[in-house]
DNA sequence: CGAGTCGTTGATATCTTTCAATCCCTGTGG
DNA sequence: CCACAGGGATTGAAAGATATCAACGACTCG
């Protein structure tokens, strides 16, 4: 993989401008920058294949990440999608544990690595950074368990409504957008559906005036009725 | 909920014995224990209901614990099934979120139920523990990927015979025995199918010499060919 | 012995996947 | 400027696997 020569101070900067290292002790990110790297990436150049020991932390500073499941028949399962700001590869940087799951770029994308060894030990020696990194973990957890809840949702409509309102944003009175973090076939693969499913259930739900589609803009428009439209006999009503 | 009026030393007595507590400093422990209660939990009894502000962390004394996600179609999708020296609640309980999911024990059990605010203060106050809280949550993290994948295969065999070889022991060379940690509807519940599926597929490894079942004991014979049974065409062959 | 829970088995319906063709958009090169 | 290639998305038709509904059998407990 091409990565950048560049200076430590310039690595430094770009951290204290990510959100994932707001607040933390200046002194530490000093001592994280001079053992990391900067990652340029191509468009679905693959950066961690399933069972690798991590050598890095990684953090995104621009593009798009996609963290997946191969599959028995050839499909991926996407766990995350991640942007600016976010990170994979703690849990197993702190363990010592081989990754779980393989992870790709979706589009040109730079990448912030931050040595595993160096990374641990500053933890460790910081109780405020352990317990900043543990309340990360904690989210993580429960982030998890909302998702799987969608990903459990007994029909292709309800993942997709609970998907789209797993993304409503806090304020709001009337309707909101969604854009979506990647291809509609990532997507779909989050949610456990292939990408015609997927494509269908938008389509449907367009059609019953719920929502309005755009590329990868979808405008809710009537959130009342897609949060009620659980009975199901629905792909059918829209001439199928 | 019924707790017992234990004196705190013999609560102290009792986290002594669970694994949870290993390597816990003994003068931890008696802090944690003087804010504790034991819960007598009968069958069934629910300890959690989803959205509850959690006032205690849960460690399993004894008995069988089920986390679960209550889905629209009335079924249950089950996240875990704790026993002895498991816990539940320390997510929320670190980041004072509501409980994402319900909690109900399966049979008589003992819980051992510990302040949360005591909790979290005495494990911001040491740095030690924060990162073993941290480990284990990594851990929990991995662990989900790992039920994830399983749950992601694209047939109810895969996903079967993915939860027996996750099972299987460390150490062994030919066949090995996976006990079922709970009734076979709440294991079909996590692994994302109906009982009735689950009973079908079990019948069909079992009619092709893969494994035999006995209750909830189940023997893995033939785990070469186990393993090799994705082609799938399958549960047609056992006479269906 | 009867009630209740759990598990098994069978028949059917339904939903999603799969396979295939088409469309749309973008970037590229003649 | 247009043609064309490529990736992505959509749409259609068919097949297949699981869910659902229902009945039965096994076991436990009171």
């Amino acid at each position: 993989m091409n990565h950048l020569s560049v200076a430590p101070t310039q690595i430094l900067e770009t951290m204290g401008r990510l959100a994932y290292f707001q607040g933390w002790p200046l002194e530490i990110m000093e001592r994280l920058a001079s053992g990391a790297k900067l990652f340029v990436l191509p468009k679905n150049q693959v950066v961690v294949h399933k069972g690798d020991r991590l050598e890095y932390l990684y953090v995104v500073v621009s593009g798009r990440v996609r963290l997946f499941l191969s599959l028995p028949n050839n499909v991926e399962r996407v766990l995350a999608l991640l942007g600016k700001g976010e990170s994979f590869g703690e849990s197993c940087a702190v363990l010592s544990e081989p990754c779980p799951f393989d992870v790709a770029v979706g589009q040109d994308s730079h990448l912030l690595a931050l040595d595993t060894m160096v990374y641990r030990r500053e933890i460790r020696q910081h109780a405020e950074l352990t317990t900043r990194v543990m309340e990360r973990m904690a989210q993580r957890l429960l982030d998890n368990v909302r998702d799987l809840e969608i990903c459990a949702q007994p029909s292709s409509v309800l993942r997709v409504v609970g998907y789209l309102m797993q993304h409503k944003p806090g304020t709001n009175g009337q309707g909101f957008e969604v854009v979506l973090p990647g291809r509609k076939r990532d997507i779909a693969a989050k949610l456990g559906l292939t990408q015609e499913t997927f494509s269908r259930v938008l389509s449907c739900l367009s059609k019953q005036g719920c929502i309005s589609v755009s590329g990868s803009r979808i405008n809710v428009t009537d959130e009342q009725r897609l949060t009620q439209i659980s009975p199901a006999e629905f792909l059918k009503k829209s001439g199928h």
